[in-house]
DNA sequence: CCTACTATACGAAAGAAATCGTAAATTGTG
DNA sequence: CACAATTTACGATTTCTTTCGTATAGTAGG
C-alpha cells in the first residue's frame, strides 16, 4: 500500500526515529544497541518495530544487502512540527503562545537561549 | 489502590479531562453530551472511560447521590506542565527553547501574543 | 403503583501496540 | 569445511485502550 497521509508515530517508534535522526541511517543492530541503554528490550522486538515502521512508511530501508539499512522517512524538523501542532491542538486549544508561555515559565532556559528566542520574536514582529 | 505517581492520560482520557476542566465538574451525561458533538461514541463507553479514570486517580467523584459528579484530579496547568515536559523530553531532547522556536516559527502568532511572550522573556532575563 | 427513563456496574470483545520465540538463511571464523 | 553467530521473517502472546451490550437499580410522571 502506498503512503497517503502523515502518521503519528507511537512512543516506541518515536524513540527509534530519534536514533535514526541522530545517526542518519542505521541497522537494526545499531538502533538496538542504543535502545538497550535506556530500556530492557529484546533484539527481535526492535527488529519487529522497525519492520512495522517500514510497512507504515515511517522509515525506508535499503535491503539490497543482507543487513538492511534504515533511515527515517521524514526529517526531524517536519516531524516535530507535525507532532507539535497535534500536541498544541489537543492540549492548548490550538494556541501556540499558550504553550510557549507554559514552556518558558516551567523550565530552566539559559540566557543564550532566551536571546535566540528574543531575536526570533523581533523578526516575527517586523512582518 | 492508592495513588502513587503522575500518570499520563490516554488521548480519550485527555478529551474528557478537557471537558472537566472547562466545566469544573460534571456528570457522565454532561461529559457525554460534549463528546458526542465531536465524535461518535456510546454513552456506556463514556461511562466506562470515566470509571477507569477514577480507578487510575485521574478524576475524583462524588458518589453520594445516585448520579455521580466527577472532577479532574489535577488542574489544567499542572497537567499541561507535566505533559509538556514529557513531550519536550521525548521530542526536543529536553530543550524547551528548541520547542519554543519551532512553535513560534511554524504557527501564526498574533502581535498581541508576541507581546505577551516578549514581556515574559523580559521578566525571565531580569532574573 | 406501574411504566418509561436514567444511572451505574460489569464483563467481554475488538483494536492497537509491544513483546518475544522460533525457524530459516547467510556470514564469518577457527 | 563445519560450527557459531547474525540477520530477517513471521506468528503468537501479552498488555493496554476503546468499545459496547446487558443486567440491575433508582427516579420521575402519569
Amino acid at each position: 500500500m502506498a503512503y497517503t497521509k502523515a502518521l503519528k508515530p507511537t512512543e516506541s517508534e518515536l524513540e527509534i526515529l530519534q536514533i535514526l535522526w541522530k545517526k542518519g541511517e542505521a541497522t537494526v543492530r545499531q538502533v538496538h544497541e542504543e535502545l538497550i541503554v535506556m530500556k530492557d528490550i529484546g533484539y527481535t522486538t526492535t527488529l519487529k518495530l522497525m519492520q512495522i515502521m517500514n510497512e507504515k512508511g515511517l522509515v525506508s530501508r535499503n535491503d539490497s544487502a543482507r543487513t538492511h539499512i534504515y533511515k527515517a522517512a521524514s526529517n526531524k524538523e517536519n516531524t516535530q512540527k507535525f507532532l507539535l501542532n497535534k500536541f498544541i491542538g489537543s492540549l492548548f486549544g490550538g494556541s501556540s503562545s499558550q504553550l510557549v508561555i507554559q514552556a518558558l515559565g516551567s523550565q530552566e532556559v539559559s540566557e543564550e537561549e532566551l536571546g535566540k528566542i528574543q531575536s526570533l520574536i523581533d523578526t516575527l514582529k517586523k512582518k
